[in-house]
DNA sequence: ATACATTGTGGGTGGTTGTGGGTTATTATC
DNA sequence: GATAATAACCCACAACCACCCACAATGTAT
């Protein structure tokens, strides 16, 4: 397989085990480049879903971040807002990561998990949430996805 | 865990005891860099909340004002500011500092206080005053948030 | 088909971490 | 200088988490 490096496409469906913790799938930790030693970091989306970064990846939005003056209120709060539930995660020797609680809260997360590669990043989606999500979507995006066509080239 | 030195992210719940000492996260511990010899700054943050800084990012900060002159009446009340309400504290044995009265009472801490990494620095807030400010900044900032969200990529 | 490697899932254990309190040193007050 | 108040230091312990091992299921090669 030749892909991008921290570059992940495709679904997944795993089990998020009684300790919060969920497998990363061999096909994203082979992706992974070196220099992210093991460890990615994981953080509310935008949805309600949990957002999993490279740590190189999630190392330049840091680098973004520090430019922001503190004198701004609303750099402080922009700031505050997007680094405050991230956290690093360690991938263990069996290729999981430990979920914490409040991320697992955000994103309603059971049993069973998807694990939905976004290229630049991972999301991880309570399957039946998803679903209805999906559902919402279809209505919209329709005539939304036009616009992007003039940016994007399939 | 491997992170850039003197770099924080997340949040944590910690209670303020008796005696006004908190604890320092112990990831926020091992991102320190040696040079800090056990020590940060506390001071007044710009919201009603404690601002952290590691000994030598303070200095860095101490550098930036010295080359302010002091003919300006703003660049004096601005240093003034800044610095009055500074103090060093140390990391004790167990990775816990103590806040001096006046920033407790600055902050309106009680038992229990919010830590949270803002990347260079360190906030420290008293929760429930946390969630009211986090409501009216929903408000306010969406738009300016929608700016900024398009010059970082998440 | 069989042997072998890889992958996903579960659980046990020991060191780390958060928190309280007690004791000694240091500073402040009269 | 005596006493009180404050701060620094040390110890103790419960809860938690990182690490390790085990094993079944699946995929791959011979």
């Amino acid at each position: 397989m030749t892909l991008n490096k921290n570059t992940f496409i495709g679904e997944y469906s795993y089990a998020l085990d009684a300790k919060g913790r969920i497998n990363i799938p061999s096909k994203f930790r082979s992706t992974l480049s070196k220099d992210n030693e093991r460890s990615l970091v994981a953080t509310r989306g935008m949805d309600r879903c949990i957002w999993v970064y490279p740590l190189i990846v999630w190392q330049s939005i840091e680098n973004e971040l520090r430019k922001l003056s503190s004198l701004s209120s609303i750099n402080r709060s922009f700031t505050r807002n997007t680094v405050r539930y991230a956290s690093i995660v360690q991938l263990d020797k069996q290729g999981r990561v430990a979920i914490n609680q409040d991320l697992i809260k955000f994103a309603n997360l059971n049993k069973k998990a998807l694990i939905i590669g976004m290229v630049n990043k991972i999301e991880i989606w309570d399957p039946i949430y998803l679903s209805t999500v999906d559902k919402k979507a279809q209505k919209i995006d329709s005539s939304e996805f036009d616009e992007l066509a003039d940016k994007i080239i399939l």
